[in-house]
RNA sequence: GGGGACGUAGCUCAACUGGCAGAGCACCGCCUUUGCAAGGCGGGGGUUGAGGGUUCGAGUCCCUUCGUCUCCA
């Protein structure tokens, strides 16, 4: 049964009982704290928590996910995957453990011509937690007690790790069959090779309390009890198609083969070839699904860990011998296999492509310079001797380069070295441990966001009002200080207000905060920020400029008006540039980030190159035209997917509930939680100052709005009509008079240097022509004519050395005073060094006369001091040293 | 978030412990030459990413900042 099959069939069944259908989240977790949606329920949290109500009784879906967590073991056991799909079903205080088990159990064994998934119910067996009778008696309507195990809490016992819901779980297993281990069931079987568990089955029953490991209390029985449940897609495929692992699935298995034909193995000739070819496949699919949801490759977070799938697939692919892009071949394989599934892969292929394309190439890149510098490691350790690349080079190579440490061994091995690896892991470990300390020490500044949780349970949550309105009467639920929450707060104190209803915007999709006022009887406030911690909770950080305020006071909450309109204005300009910027380069441009302030914004957005001047242009052009057209903006709520059907953007990795806001400007239509201006008209003007790279893939511009934007071109404007008086021509010809310019500027400039040192060396000869004979070597020590600097004087002693006889030592010593200062230099000629003068050494020998230092090499040294007078007397201590030099060593 | 490396001519890169900013390719001109990446001679091209500091002197050392690459979390 394929893949696909086995996914809708779960969906029916469960639809069929009255189950809502929840399409599958993104793999980008609404939980900033979650890297990835790592498990079915993630989305699901919320309601299984209580943190919210469910919006229905009873859930099922079929959810992406992805784990890196056991990266290393991917390709070499038959069940790690970095991706993979998640079957669930969800009941909320609905039905419990007899509905799971029966359900479950009906969609396992029932007929594949009934909708089943058709398993022999003679090979399934379940287990329970070890005092969970309630759910062993419940298994006996299906099963024989021995084919019903107690396990422990390690096996079947689900909580979180933290102070919350836990309970017992149970588990369904299938027997592969006596080839595949020894018989006794799922409790000898501890790896699970026979008995394969394939659904976990978990009863929320019970509230913890706080406590590591399995070491914690039970409070309470929970009032509303859950059931939350997770089928392996990946391991059903694998037991209803009959193949050993779960990359010979027919969602992975086109990959694998695809990398087999380009690297020319057979699979399941060689075990490690094996397992780089599994690893390829999974890799790559994992690689697809997460640009899919919109992770782009970078250095941190979400974008680091798809990188590293990428190049490890790639990595993998040269070890097997392929050194072309091999992307362009296997991405096609994944998207074709998975299309089934996810239909958008189809349509979203040419942006999935250009990233991963990219990211193959930008590592070819990495890996061509890490060879160079490899190949140069392993020559100098062969040099020195040695037959072992100490492991500091490898860790170098890997941290600093990029550059795989198994290419590394494998490369070194080609020319005969090895690797000191004991020392290559220590320093990974050094450098785990830094990070990890490092985290540790940040993760106490974050503590109290259940703070503001617990203000939303006792007060509710804070509705916004500023949509409609700027100014409101509220009353303060809560109010909090560094220290946590209290009662009251004085003048010139900073702490955060929680009001029961606001008309503040608090920062959220790139729209910084409002500022304003509250204002009590006795107390003013000024609002310096806004935010929102947690769902529902807006937090308003304020400076008490007078009176006192305490919790339940009412306040009359002002927005300041300018600077709203200022950032609503850049918002709708940023909704407007953004149309207009897929308009011109394609719907491939999509937003990636944006950051609204007063008549500022900026906008990110992909796309994979520099963005020429003229569509630039194109673009500001096209946002104008609309501001002149002054279109309504409108904003509505509707539900998701009629605004998906209304072809409205909606940002990846968002989470949006059912009720969504759109807004909508002419041919602009986007999801979107922002204040904006009533009419496009309000913008006035909308110019765009620069358009920059944020990173591989991203460019971002800015702009500016409104009287901003009116203000900046006025003073552009009055610049160049300076720049055309100073210039004295009209604007259009400034950059021809200007290049003009610049071109006389540089002729004359040549000329000059030209003049100067012909100056410079004017007197060159007559200082050659007054070399004394200093025991038999060519002596020129006087002060150079003219203030020369110290380049110049350079260059002339150079000349002058240049023009006495080559085939007599010379010695040249030029001091020139300037500025009060005295700058020298002496230059030395080979038979001179070879009878053992060095012009650093005369440097050193007269320097002090003049209070100077100074030195430099054998054939040339330069200096400075401060002692113009000194100068006759240096020009002696030159000579002195001179001649003391030749006759020491005569 | 924490580390590491690199920013030098249009491109690829040199410049030893601080001491004359260079090469190859590309470009322009002239010469030579019917032959596939042609040769020879000559030439233009640089705020050494930016800003500050140390020093007689900084591409080189120190600090700040921007950018690129990269590892770890």
């Amino acid at each position: 049964m394929r893949t696909a099959e086995i996914r809708s069939r779960f969906l029916r069944h469960f639809t069929e009982r009255g189950h809502t259908l929840v399409p599958s989240a993104s793999l980008i977790a609404s939980d900033p704290t979650l890297l990835f949606t790592v498990a079915g329920m993630v989305p699901f949290i919320p309601y299984l928590t209580g943190l919210e109500p469910a919006p229905y009784p009873r859930a099922v879906s079929v959810q992406k996910c992805v784990r890196t967590l056991d990266i290393e073991e991917v390709g070499r056991t038959t069940r790690h995957g970095t991706f993979f799909q998640m079957n669930g079903n969800f009941s909320f205080g609905d039905y419990f453990k007899e509905g799971a088990i029966q359900y479950a159990w009906e969609l396992v064994t029932g007929a594949v011509d009934d909708g089943g998934l058709g398993f022999d119910p003679d090979r399934i067996w379940a287990t329970v937690y070890l005092d969970d009778d309630e759910a062993a008696n419940l298994w006996r309507q299906f099963l024989p007690a021995e084919r019903i195990q107690r396990l422990g809490m390690e096996e079947n016992y689900w909580s979180t790790g933290q102070p919350g819901p836990a309970g017992p779980d149970s588990e369904l297993h299938y027997d592969r069959g006596p080839e595949y281990g020894p018989d006794g069931g799922p409790a000898v079987d501890k790896a699970g090779d026979r008995f394969l568990e394939f659904w976990n089955l978990v009863f929320m029953q019970y509230e913890r309390g706080p406590g590591a490991g399995y070491d914690f209390e039970i409070l309470r029985e929970l009032p509303k009890k859950n059931i939350d449940t997770g089928m392996g897609l990946e391991r059903v495929a694998c037991l209803l198609q009959g193949v050993d692992n779960l990359y010979e699935i027919d969602e992975v298995r086109p990959v694998l083969d695809a990398a087999a034909e380009l690297t020319g193995r057979r699979y399941g000739a060689d075990h490690e070839a094996d397992v780089r070819l599994r690893v390829i496949a999974d890799h790559v699919r994992s690689g697809l699904m997460l640009i899919g949801d919109g992770v782009t490759p970078s250095n941190e977070g979400r974008g680091y860990v798809l990188r590293r799938l990428l190049r490890r697939a790639v990595r993998a692919m040269r070890l097997l011998g392929y050194g072309d892009p091999a992307f362009p071949v296997l991405f096609p394989v994944s998207r074709d296999a998975m299309a089934p599934s996810y239909p958008e892969l189809v349509t979203d292929y040419d942006r999935i492509a250009q990233y991963a394309y990219a990211e193959e190439e930008a590592f070819g890149h990495t890996l061509r310079q890490g060879t160079t510098i490899l190949d140069t490691a392993v020559r100098e350790t062969k040099a020195a001797g040695g037959t072992r690349l100490p492991g500091d080079r490898a860790f170098a190579l890997h941290d600093t380069f990029g550059f795989p440490i198994e290419l590394t061994l494998e490369m070194a091995g080609e020319q005969g070295v090895t690797v000191d690896e004991e020392a290559f892991r220590r320093l990974m470990a050094e450098q785990r441990a830094r990070a990890k300390a490092d985290s540790q020490q940040r993760k106490g500044g974050r503590a109290d966001v259940s703070a503001y949780a617990a203000i939303r349970e006792q007060s509710g949550a804070s509705e916004f009002t500023g949509y409609v309105e700027v100014a409101k009467e509220a009353r303060i639920t809560a109010l909090v200080g560094a220290d946590g929450v209290r009662d009251r707060a004085g003048a010139g104190e900073e702490i955060e207000v929680v009001l029961d209803a606001t008309p503040f915007y608090a920062e959220a999709g790139g729209q910084q905060a409002d500022h304003g006022r509250l204002r009590t009887g006795s107390a003013e406030l000024e609002v310096l920020d806004v935010q929102r911690p947690v769902p529902g909770v807006i937090v308003h950080r304020v400076r008490v400029v007078d009176g006192e305020v305490g919790r339940g006071d009412t306040v009359h909450a002002v927005v300041d008006v300018h600077r709203r309109r200022a950032i609503s204005r850049a918002h709708t300009a940023t909704h407007l540039i953004h149309k207009a910027v897929r308009d011109a380069l394609g719907d491939n441009a999509t937003q990636a980030g944006s950051l609204n302030s007063p008549g500022r914004l900026r906008f990110d957005f992909s796309t994979p190159a520099a963005v020429p001047p003229s569509v630039l242009a194109e673009v500001q052009d096209q946002v104008n035209a609309t501001l002149v057209e002054d279109l309504e903006v409108r904003a509505f709520v509707t539900t998701l997917p009629e605004a998906k059907r209304m072809g409205a953007l909606a940002l990846f990795g968002e989470k949006y509930g059912d009720a969504v806001r759109v807004v909508e400007v002419g041919e602009s239509l986007e999801l979107c939680g922002g204040t904006h201006a009533a009419r496009s008209g309000q913008l006035g003007v909308v110019t765009l100052l620069s358009e920059s790279s944020v990173g591989a893939g991203v460019r971002r511009v800015e702009a500016l709005v409104g009287m901003d934007a009116f203000r900046h071109l006025a003073r552009e404007h009055v610049l160049v009509n300076q720049l055309a008086e100073t210039f004295k021509a009209p604007p259009e010809e400034l950059p021809d008079r200007i290049n003009g310019i610049l071109e006389r500027l540089r002729v004359a400039e040549r000329e000059l240097d030209r003049l100067k040192a012909q100056a410079v060396l004017a007197g060159a000869g007559a200082l050659a022509g007054r070399a004394k004979d200093v025991f038999g070597v060519k002596f020129v020590g006087v002060q150079a004519p003219g203030a020369l600097s110290g380049a110049d004087l350079r260059t002339l002693a150079l000349d002058v050395r240049g023009r006495l006889p080559a085939d007599t030592p010379a010695v040249v010593a030029l001091l020139g005073p300037a500025d009060g200062k005295v700058s020298f230099v002496v230059a030395v000629n080979d038979l001179a060094r070879e009878w053992r003068l060095s012009a650093t050494e005369v440097v050193r020998a007269f320097a002090p006369a003049v209070d100077g230092r100074g030195g430099g090499r054998d054939d040339l040294a330069q200096g400075a001091g401060s002692r113009p007078e000194g100068i006759a007397e240096a020009v002696r201590l030159a000579e002195h040293a001179v001649s003391q030099r030749v006759t020491g060593s005569a």
